[in-house]
DNA sequence: GACGATACGGAACGATCGTTCCGTTTGTCA
DNA sequence: TGACAAACGGAACGATCGTTCCGTATCGTC
């Protein structure tokens, strides 16, 4: 691997980071190369596919999320493991956009590597939702699905309304009391 | 106008809200002009615009959603009034994929008249939460803006991630019940 | 310093989609 | 029924975007 290649391949990913997070999975891939200071031949050498890039860019971050979840499943306090981990999902979420385009597009295609990983997340995070309810910590009849659906869904709009970061946090905080066990009904 | 060209008008129309209803604004205009039975450049002769087509579908729906909201701005039970009306939007809203694509396209494109419709729609949320806060129905600290990307949030996630119907209902009472006082920190 | 392999840039291609244009058809009215 | 305006269908246009291709520049080695 020549030298040159090397720089540039660091500053292909680089701008594509920043980009992605700012912009999201939509943005065309002629901008992240004008970004990097490249043209779209170097970028496509380095990377087969718009989808490559993405997913080189996105598939740490969520394998990161996924060993946290995982961590947490031996926590002593269910609960707090479960909220802990859908307050640090939330934050990575509302901080970089493109998240939800992996997501999203992971439930759509099956080809998908990204899918593979948003799969292992509700995997851990039924076992989280699963422990929880023993303690009755939150709503027996909740799921998994629900949860993922919830938090995402609630970061996304709240990114697309460009509410500010207080607002953000009351709506997690929100959505989050809302799955706690209801005292009556 | 024609005889033929009204019947086309109303196949025109019950296409595009079918179509939009199930795919949202993102369909090619190609396949509402099909699903009518006719050519694009007819279906050009009745709205200048797929914005105009669009409008035409939605604009009627919303109208209605924020008359009811303001209905409710006189009930008896504020914090009833304020939970039946999100309940209502959300089920318009899981029910129709479009509504969401209004509400969106709103928030970035000035000009569509949708915006002022949905405006219009925040304004009448904001007098139900400031209702229902005067009795305690609700956090004191939430927003109408909260509320809607909340209740929308919540409604596109669900419906993006192909959940039933039993799924959907609760996921909105989670967010009903979060938004809720805290009965103790 | 020169040569060959490697990598670069960006023009060009093909697909998609909104929109326009025009030759043809069809409804309406005398 | 005939003629004209109104309406129709769909091919074609232009813009956007992902991807490919190839002539040119650059790096590494002797």
């Amino acid at each position: 691997m020549r030298a040159d290649a090397l720089k540039n391949r660091e500053r292909i990913l680089e701008a594509a980071e920043t980009t992605f997070a700012r912009l999201g999975l939509s943005v065309p891939i002629d901008v992240v190369a004008e970004q990097a200071g490249v043209g779209v031949g170097t970028l496509y050498r380095h990377f087969p596919t718009k989808e490559a890039l993405f997913e080189a860019i996105v598939m740490s971050r969520l394998e990161e999320l996924v060993d946290e979840a995982k961590t947490r499943i031996d926590a002593n306090d269910p609960a707090d493991a479960l909220f802990s981990f859908l307050r640090r999902f939330a934050n990575e979420a509302l901080a970089k956009a493109d998240l939800f385009d992996a997501m999203n597009a992971a439930g759509f295609d099956i080809k998908s590597r990204c899918a593979e990983m948003v799969d292992e997340m509700r995997r851990g995070i039924d076992i989280l939702v699963v422990n929880a309810k023993a303690v009755d910590a939150v709503r027996p009849d909740v799921t998994a699905d629900e949860v993922m659906s919830l938090i995402s869904g609630t970061c996304m709009a709240a990114r697309q309304s460009r509410l500010d970061d207080a607002s953000c946090q009351r709506m997690v905080d929100i959505v989050c009391d809302g799955m706690r066990l209801a005292v009556a009904t």
